[in-house]
DNA sequence: AGGGATCCGATG
DNA sequence: ATCGGATCCCTT
């Protein structure tokens, strides 16, 4: 038989983004989406089939094609490594977000089945031996120590080989052929599920949701619910019907460290049947997990945002948690939004999709009273508790400070005292990793920069180092300035490891613990972190953002915010949303057990109305009054920003095509958006590169789509320099 | 004319 | 990305 295969090659280039063709006449069947080696151009690369053809007279098509037609080298895989539903996703995304499809598959893919021939080194399937026995009759002769070990082997279905301790016994059992040996895929992640309490009943307005929810036809739901309404419960409840149904349920999460918890409320239920994916996981473990999915083992995959491409079939749930969350917006190429591809897959698969979350996006509660989502709400929290009573403290006020340590107000100290001795939790935000945020020298008045990025170094003080939070550039803490050779260097700031330093000064027989993503290096400490706050072996938490996600102590009763106008100084239109949001979330991490929570929020800006209505968890007034202002301006949700990023080794060429492009731009679409650009991003040189980019306020994408692209396939021949489109970015 | 560097276009 | 042919440029 002879196949012709539409192949796409390894690189990922604008210009290598279509499929070249190849003959294959092997005794196997080649499939769209298994990898290929092939021969291009001298060299051996490694494609993945998108189309299989078999033509009735091959030696037809093969005199009448314009080129001449290669045989590929080899067939790498035995089954698909991709759905259809996952190869036409690529097709669409890498048309809209103008990206090569192999770029889009290597965020699909686990690094160990990617298409290049870096994946052909990745982990292989693990397998374990099992021994099986075989009825014989008559019995060949036994002495009876083998005897003992087979009858062993008879009582059980199956076991494994290491278990028969005797070497020669399963030799002379096998030679005898009185078992077989079955070699079974094994599996690498082994899941310690958390301990739980006992499912709690659900509540009225729980169960009044869940049955508007099943009763409706619509496709997308938006499930409000202000912080400890109980939307796990409903998450979980609603899958249960759907595993029922024979279906498959998709469950996202905004963090890695989350997974263990969701995984463990899923575990519970549905026991082996859950798979796990996410980043954070190895390699060998992710190629495992993959493919037991692929192979349809699997009812429930709960993730973080690239677990959205795991390829469940039969989807009749799926699930995004926190809607709200930026870390489903994904920054770098391919620039893809979670939310988006739930949405797409939702439709394919003509399931619903359930986002959650106490703070919605802008963009999805206007959706939502425009209609185009379902609205489900969960108004009250599940313990009948109100929520928590909030302070925002003043520090300008120099009278408002403690007189032991400028970090802190009288008003908290006195707070974490009280909670400590009552034997309560205290959980404090400090959304700035590092000892100091910047090094300056007193002599030359120069702040200490990173050498590649420009940006301001974060001293840290378990590294004793100079820290970039762009780059992760590391040096040691120089004892003079690098400048001036000056010994007066001061430190200015503070992150979270000061805190947690001063507040073992203040409490010494307080337990602390710290949570930032400076110790998420290592695996499971941030899992064992929580874990260790969970069971109350600790009174406080320190930590950035991360503690404000999702979490359940019920013996935190006490929040302290530091530094709450933090976001609220960057300049982009986001910034008082993201501080809302961040406020409300941690806010509504206390009062959530039995005991009523209290929050204190430290900020210089104590009547910015993020800040106000933040504290109080008053979403609707935000919502309202953040709307005027993104309508007054121009900004999404009511309109959208695409934003071409240009990136280059030499400073000259990224210019000159970040001025020919805007020009383009300009001349071609100014009727239908608006052109900002080009503009020169923070910071500018970046892993090697110079960036410029140019921003699109637009309407209406699809009126824009056929100029944008032809001037896209302008530009894109250029050499040395990269142009990329990030629809829709979020970060500054 | 010869050889090396550079550009450009195609890749099945 | 990378190969190979065309072009350019300098030297002899």
């Amino acid at each position: 038989m002879t196949y012709f295969l539409e192949v796409f090659i390894e690189y990922k280039f604008q210009q290598l983004n279509r499929p070249f063709t190849y003959l294959y006449s092997g005794p196997l069947i080649p499939l769209r989406g298994m990898r290929v080696r092939v021969p291009f151009q001298k060299q051996s690369l490694i494609g993945y089939i998108t189309q299989v053809t078999v033509p009735d007279h091959p030696d037809q098509v093969i005199a009448k094609s314009p080129f001449p037609i290669a045989e590929i080298d080899d067939l790498l895989d035995e089954h698909a490594i991709l759905t259809d539903e996952l190869l036409s996703l690529a097709d669409d995304l890498s048309t809209k977000y103008f990206t090569s499809k192999i770029a889009l598959l290597q965020a699909m893919l686990p690094q160990s089945l990617f298409p290049t021939k870096q994946g052909l080194k990745g982990p292989k399937i693990a397998y374990e031996e099992w021994l099986i026995i075989t009825p014989l009759d008559p019995l060949p002769p036994m002495t009876p120590r083998q005897r003992q070990w087979w009858q062993m082997v008879a009582s059980l279905p199956k076991i494994r080989r290491q278990e028969i301790k005797s070497k020669p016994a399963i030799e002379y059992l096998l030679s005898q052929q009185l078992v077989r040996v079955e070699k079974i895929e094994k599996r690498r992640f082994d899941f310690q599920p958390l301990q739980q309490e006992k499912r709690p009943m659900l509540t009225r307005d729980q169960r009044q949701v869940i049955e508007e929810f099943n009763q409706s036809h619509d496709s997308v739901y938006l499930l409000q619910g202000v912080t400890g309404s109980g939307k796990t419960e409903v998450y979980l409840s609603l899958s249960q019907t759907v595993i029922d149904a024979g279906k498959t349920v998709l469950m996202i999460v905004p963090e890695i460290a989350l997974t263990p918890v969701m995984m463990s409320y899923y575990y519970h239920r549905f026991g082996e049947r859950v798979a796990i994916f996410h980043s954070g996981l190895t390699p060998a473990e992710k190629y495992d997990e993959y493919r037991k999915i692929i192979r349809g083992d699997i009812s429930v995959v709960v993730g973080a945002r690239s677990a959205v491409f795991a390829p469940l079939k039969h989807l009749g749930l799926i699930i995004l948690d926190e809607e709200h969350s930026e870390t489903y917006k994904q920054d770098n190429s391919p620039f893809y939004h979670a939310r988006d591809i739930a949405l797409w897959r939702g439709q394919y698969h003509q399931c619903k999709v359930l986002m959650g979350t106490a703070t919605p996006s802008l963009e999805s509660k206007a959706r939502a009273e425009k209609k185009r989502y379902h609205l489900l709400s969960l108004p009250q929290r599940v313990n009948e508790q109100t929520l928590p009573k909030t302070t925002i403290i003043d520090m300008n006020r120099t009278d408002h400070l403690s007189p032991q340590s400028s970090l802190f107000s009288k008003q908290l100290i006195n707070g974490i005292q009280q909670r400590l001795q009552a034997n309560e939790q205290i959980i404090l935000l400090v959304n700035r990793r590092g000892y100091a945020q910047s090094v300056i020298c007193r002599q030359c008045q120069e702040t200490i920069r990173c050498p590649t990025c420009q940006v301001p170094l974060t001293y840290h003080y378990q590294l004793q180092s100079l820290k970039c939070h762009y780059c992760d550039y590391l040096t040691a803490y120089p004892d003079t300035c690098p400048l001036c050779q000056s010994t007066q260097l001061m430190k200015q700031g503070f992150g979270t490891e000061q805190v947690v330093q001063q507040l073992e000064k203040l409490f010494p027989k307080a337990r602390i613990l710290r949570l930032d993503t400076d110790m998420s290096g290592v695996r499971s400490m941030v899992t064992q972190t929580l874990k260790q706050f969970q069971d109350h072996d600790a009174d406080i938490l320190v930590g950035t953002q991360m503690v404000a996600k999702g979490h359940d102590f019920p013996l935190v009763t006490l929040v302290g915010v530091m530094l709450a106008d933090l976001g609220l100084h960057v300049p982009h239109y986001r910034a008082a949303e993201r501080t809302f949001q961040l406020l409300a979330q941690v806010v509504g991490r206390t009062g959530r057990g039995t005991l009523p929570g209290e929050a204190m929020i430290q900020t210089t800006m104590p009547y910015h109305y993020a800040i106000t209505l933040g504290a109080k968890q008053d979403y609707l007034a935000f919502y309202r009054r953040e709307m005027q202002a993104r309508k007054a301006l121009q900004y999404p949700p009511y309109t959208y920003l695409a934003r071409f990023e240009l990136t280059s080794r030499s400073q000259d060429d990224v210019d000159e095509s970040a001025l020919e492009l805007t020009r383009l731009l300009i001349e071609q679409v100014q009727q239908d958006a608006t052109v900002i650009g080009p503009n020169v991003p923070y910071p500018e040189f970046f892993a090697g590169q110079y960036r410029r980019r140019v921003l699109i306020k637009y309407k209406d994408f699809d009126l824009l789509y056929d100029r944008l692209y032809r001037l896209y396939q302008i530009l894109v021949t250029k050499t040395h320099v990269k142009i990329m489109l990030n629809v829709d970015p979020y970060d500054s």
